[in-house]
DNA sequence: CACGACTATGTAAGCGCTTACATTACGAAG
DNA sequence: CTTCGTAATGTAAGCGCTTACATAGTCGTG
């Protein structure tokens, strides 16, 4: 009538579970479940034999058999469009050591690799508790149907909405400090190259350019429309030298598309900042490689990864979503490429 | 007797189950299973209802218990040192690209975040069915311990051991091939900067640069040890500048260390490559970027990655571990650091 | 019109853990 | 020598799925 060990089978080649090292070590389930745990007390004798057992076997827990028990997966999803450029990386470095020390497991989700994106974080929801999403596409529809599910969302670099916490680095009062100071340089042509349409992040960069010359009682540009990518950049400078636009600044919306730009009017015999100044935003590693140095902006990344974390695992805990981003400050870092002479 | 719905409460609050699925679409637990998983054939009606109850409640299937019923985790484990620079970030892209092909979700566990390492990796063999390690590092012993419990591992960058696979880029013949042409561009003092103990990689490009030597006859420097960083690189620029060295070539073991070399070397007012040569390895997106453009090394990393990705879902599937390093060809990419003229 | 072959669905037995509750063993206290 | 409290361990009931096997329906044939 009892079952006894419905899964004995001593030495099931492939695989020890608790079952065996409980025979083997001559105890309960239970008990091995305990020292396993360490939360419990246990005969310290009794202990050392399950440790014992544990060896032998070579057992190694099933997770998912613990998850489903716990009712938990002990586990954050993250999700992040690629990799390419400092950015991300950083941003992943962050979530995944303060993940860390929340114990939880850390799934990494790419939506650029991917053809279905939403399949895919239907998917991941299955083995989370909560999910970080970045948040410059769109937020998914079905996101919205995990909400209802009650998973814990958190967007980065995005904006609150429908009960989905934001957490972000600030953008508008930067580049607005960035953008005054190109002016204060002098220069009156200046363009913003990049898509304010492309998510919040670049839109904040936008609205401290257009303020930035409100301050200042001068009429700013439309934006030149941008990917944020090497390609983009240098097809922009191509124009630029084709007579297509005249500026004698350049606020771009992030560093990629700066240095590719600044690198090809350089090679086109253009002089920056002489001719052009040129400024980015992230303070990537080539930023202060290349002469002139770049004129920038730094995002504390990883911190901005390591709160998303915390969120997420706070939500899980039972708070309930904060309806206001939290912001992170950035820093104006200012090298030569905006027109400022070279500290020596 | 006959239990009935184990976990029935309709409206759980927090989690529709199956079973609240089941029975809001008038149907049985296993077909909601089969409409979820496509694999059998169910009535386009009943599908529909299950369909439509899956929506109004929301339901998120519960990974774990799938895992468990499955006994598969149909999750990786990748194990990385850190994310900084474009090496690592490479990697993981091309894992988790290929990873998602295949179905499988990608648990990251990053050490240099870590206190201890081993039990990081431990607790991710738990919910994973095959785990891919950076093999820079030592590689803990307690992945043996994996090993007898059956769950596949596979090093990057490392070398096959006790039925542990191995894949990585080709190093010794680049190396070879590199330091052949700085060599035969006259250079005679090249030294090589990097510490071949930190792992395979660099050590067989150590090897590379002693057998370029050998092939002319020529007698080869011992290594200048320095970690693979910036710091340890403007550290030694300024000793190479104090006079502590003598070189007119440096064969660095990557490209972080090549360009904070040369970076420092030209704010001093040396010459590049005029009064010294400088090559990298990694072909990071800055060596272009430079001037002069950086003569490096390119690895195919984003592959390296796949083909992790790809052997652990086969040893997964049962095949046995292959007892030789799997090499993929790596590319040289000659610019101009090295002394070769510009092309134009 | 009965029968066998399918089809569509339901039943129920696990998967390998955690943990509330029950049981046993042992001393201390009365 | 009982009686209890306490510490150590065992028992067994889930956790939420998948899937082999059993059970109804449905038809096409002879």
């Amino acid at each position: 009538m009892a079952k006894q060990h419905p899964a004995s089978a001593e030495a099931r080649s492939a695989g020890a579970t608790i079952y065996s090292v409980a025979d083997h070590a001559g105890v309960s389930i239970a008990t091995v479940s305990r020292v396993l745990q360490g939360a419990t007390v246990v005969a310290e004798a009794t202990r050392q034999k399950v440790l014992t057992a544990v060896e032998e076997l070579g057992y190694v827990p099933t997770g998912a058999a613990r998850s489903l028990a716990v009712r938990h997966h002990e586990a954050h999803g993250l999700v992040l469009p690629e990799l390419s450029g400092p950015y991300y990386a950083e941003l992943l470095m962050g979530f995944e050591a303060r993940a860390a020390e929340l114990a939880q497991s850390v799934v990494l989700v790419l939506t650029n690799s991917r053809t279905d994106m939403a399949a895919a974080v239907r998917q991941l929801a299955t083995r989370v508790d909560a999910i970080a999403v970045f948040g410059s596409a769109a937020i998914p529809a079905d996101l919205v149907r995990l909400l209802r599910a009650k998973k814990p969302v958190v967007v980065i670099a995005g904006e609150p909405q429908d009960g989905i916490e934001a957490v972000a680095a600030e953008n508008l009062e930067s580049a607005r400090e960035l953008a005054g100071h190109v002016l204060d340089h002098g220069r009156r042509r200046a363009l913003f190259v990049g898509d304010p349409d492309s998510g919040p992040d670049i839109r904040n960069r936008y609205a401290g350019y257009l303020a930035a010359h409100r301050d200042r009682g001068l009429k700013a540009a439309e934006p030149v429309l941008a990917r944020l990518s090497e390609a983009d950049g240098t097809a922009f400078a191509q124009r630029l030298l084709a007579g297509e636009h005249e500026a004698d600044a350049l606020m771009c919306a992030n560093d990629e598309l700066a240095l590719s730009i600044m690198t090809t009017l350089q090679d086109a015999g253009r002089d920056v900042p002489g001719d052009i100044a040129i400024v980015g935003w992230d303070d990537v590693m080539t930023a202060r490689y290349v002469r002139p140095g770049l004129t920038t902006v730094r995002q504390p990344v990883h911190e901005l990864g390591a709160l998303a974390a915390d969120r997420l695992h706070e939500l899980v805990g039972g708070e309930s979503p904060r309806t206001y981003a939290q912001m992170l400050p950035t820093r104006l870092v200012v090298r030569t490429s905006c027109g400022c002479l070279p500290v020596t």
